[in-house]
DNA sequence: TGAATTACGTGTAAAAATAACACTAATATT
DNA sequence: AATATTAGTGTTATTTTTACACGTAATTCA
């Protein structure tokens, strides 16, 4: 019970984490799911979830549980909306927060993945997921086309360096639609916070194509002057 | 304790709501805020706020505690981020959903308001606030502005009959700089979702605005054509 | 070895959106 | 009748966005 007087009287919840994972692989953006292992909904999918802990943020809940699954524990992770109808778990009452990350498929343990029953679908070829999660995937898509509109976000899907090429496709596979190629280099590289190397990547093509990274330095130099990216 | 086993062994949590509710007057968009009347913090200001009931949806406890400070039922109320750190509330560990309301304050029960304390602060004249509560008011100004961008949104604030200087008035309130009156009519009548009635609100004016009302019809239309305002 | 293939990289012009700007109109007050 | 006050209106310049086509580099295959 509440030590304090002012809190007694007042239920508690079961207070969860879902993760909406991103990657992207094969040109395709893809979400990381869960197949459950117990009823209910068992052998349905679902996003990878767990509980807050007592003396635990809600945000390290989410790093925990996403490391728990994934084996990182440097990630893009930001909170999505949190979801609380009374019948919305069809066991309990359970409030959960949702989370959206995002990870470089080729930093992922797969191996820790497959424990779990973790698969990656592309986002267009979902299966029905249980309670509301299908909502919350919705709406982590939308507030990751809308983001990549405004900040350069997004890199985090990519490797550490990368080509133009691919940042356009995955630009176009989160915008689903074709961008034409003139245009997006053009904007992406008045932005000023990518740096480009003298290396190319060959793997897609005979020419090669140069690699860039992300200049995070740069980045934030542009946010402290205030001029550049408002968001949220 | 839980009676089904999957949940056993999580702890609960007291979830509240906190709200912070916008209104707009003397031309100045400004908050509810509440003078505490018990400790800790007492006499300092904070949001309104108030814990989540066991059979309650967060909307509708957020839709109760609204209508328990200002008397209003149906009222613009969307959810804004959830607060969760340990240490937040110093108190004990309360995680926190935070919603943001736009209320007309000429519907706003006054009487009912003054039993809890409740007092209206210019936006640029906020006192200190216990807790996180400054941080969620930065959040939910930040989202303010950017909804305004996009959308025909903070009708709300107004009365149901508003003029156009009025809503510009209210516009420069929430981004805190002046707009210029041609472009901005021009692109609020572009919208298509004001009608322009033949009546004048001659309270500011000798020659009088003409009142217009938002026309939530032909913006649902819209919405549902798909080519309009796409967000969040 | 040179011809063919394949994806990479580049500039300009048209169209649309945004920003800047100043006067007349209506009416109450004196 | 003159004055004072806020409402209402159009055009031009600037910026941003969109549309669009060909030469280049390097490999592979005859």
């Amino acid at each position: 019970m509440a030590k304090h007087s002012h809190y007694q009287g007042f239920e508690k919840h079961y207070v969860a984490i879902d993760s909406i994972i991103f990657g992207f692989d094969e040109g395709k953006l893809k979400l990381l799911l869960i197949k459950r292992k117990f009823e209910p909904h068992k052998d349905n999918y679902s996003l990878m979830g767990g509980f807050v802990r007592e003396n635990e943020g809600i945000d390290d809940a989410a790093y925990r549980i996403l490391e728990d699954l994934t084996g990182l524990k440097t990630i893009y992770l930001e909170q999505l909306q949190t979801y609380g109808e009374v019948k919305r778990d069809s066991e309990a009452r359970v409030i959960s927060i949702a989370y959206y990350a995002l990870i470089n498929i080729a930093d992922y343990d797969e191996e820790l993945g497959q424990k779990h029953g973790a698969v990656w679908f592309p986002i267009d070829e979902l299966p029905p997921l249980i309670f509301d999660h299908n909502e919350m995937v919705s709406k982590a898509m939308k507030r990751l086309k809308r983001k990549t509109v405004i900040e350069p976000i997004g890199f985090e899907l990519l490797p550490e360096k990368f080509t133009l090429p691919q940042l356009q496709k995955l630009y176009e596979a989160i915008h689903q639609h074709p961008l034409d190629k003139r245009n997006f280099r053009k904007k992406i590289l008045s932005m000023k916070v990518l740096s480009m190397l003298d290396e190319k990547d060959k793997s897609s093509s005979k020419r090669g194509a140069f690699l860039y990274m992300f200049d995070k330095e740069k980045y934030d130099y542009l946010i402290s002057n205030g001029d550049y990216f408002e968001l949220v």
